[in-house]
DNA sequence: TTTTAGAATTAGACCAATTCTAAAGTTGGT
DNA sequence: ACCAACTTTAGAATTGGTCTAATTCTAAAA
């Protein structure tokens, strides 16, 4: 276990439970993207993941990559948000929360429970029940004016 | 002008006042773009827009509809719906509404006036206005029990 | 330990949606 | 009619992501 640059202090064993509590099964590549991806709160692409594991010094391949963040999304591991046709985040926070999008700079920041709307989520159509419920609110710079 | 199928009677007339009062420029191509589109309130796709137009017989290529959408998008004359990376919908109704989309049949459909949530559309981030607020909730189909 | 079967990983081919390019065609103002 | 600016076009290129088939790993049994 060659772990040499300890920057993001992530108890291992923690992420370890975590994973297997969600019937991830373990593996070298799984441990060290999750390890990254849940250093801390973040909306992150999945090629910003492979570059941040590839630069942690994790040996994991692009398309591991997006397997690995695909199975997250099915355990409930990791949200996926999806901006335009070009830009697709992974939220390493699944609590319930909303974002707001600058179309100015490309940020992607979390909205205050304070602000998030109440929902009535009964009424959805005929047959269906919740997946999940997807609010960005795109907001541009004020203008200088 | 040969537009020999009139199968959607929309007043051509409209839709040219429509397109000039947003100053954008009449061509051929954008008028049997807008016919097409704005027949009725609907979620297209720009590959369904260009089958629908073709259809229709007006000779238009590919690039001219992404260009068109953008254009009229930018013009607000439609609202472009991010759904995943690959589905890109445009929706002829701009008004302030939300939507339901089917994971499971890859329907959208409008969300009820009632259903929607109320907003307080203050408390952006700093230095920035309000673009567009897109809510999706996603919904499957209820498992058979 | 070895074996084994299923699961996971990989590089690279592939794919679909979209954008780009540069040449040809339109348009509206004069 | 003429011109400059704008628009359209076909096809190439790009991008984000998925698929494939061969290889490697894992964990549990022998």
């Amino acid at each position: 276990m060659e772990l040499s640059s300890t920057q993001h202090a992530t108890p291992c064993r923690d992420i370890n439970a975590l994973l297997i509590s969600r019937g991830v099964n373990l593996t070298r590549q799984r441990r060290v993207i999750a390890d990254v991806l849940f250093a801390r709160n973040q909306h992150i692409t999945a090629d910003q993941l492979f570059d941040a594991v590839t630069r942690a010094g994790g040996r994991v391949s692009k398309a591991t990559v997006y397997n690995t963040l695909g199975l997250f999304v099915r355990k409930g591991l990791v949200r996926e948000i999806f901006i335009d046709a070009t830009r697709t985040f992974y939220d390493s926070n699944t609590s319930q929360h909303h974002h707001f999008y600058n179309v100015d700079t490309g940020e992607l920041t979390d909205m205050n429970e304070k602000v998030a709307p109440h929902f009535i989520d009964q009424d959805l159509p005929q047959g269906t029940v919740l997946e999940v419920m997807d609010l960005v609110i795109r907001v541009k710079n004020k203008s200088p004016q």
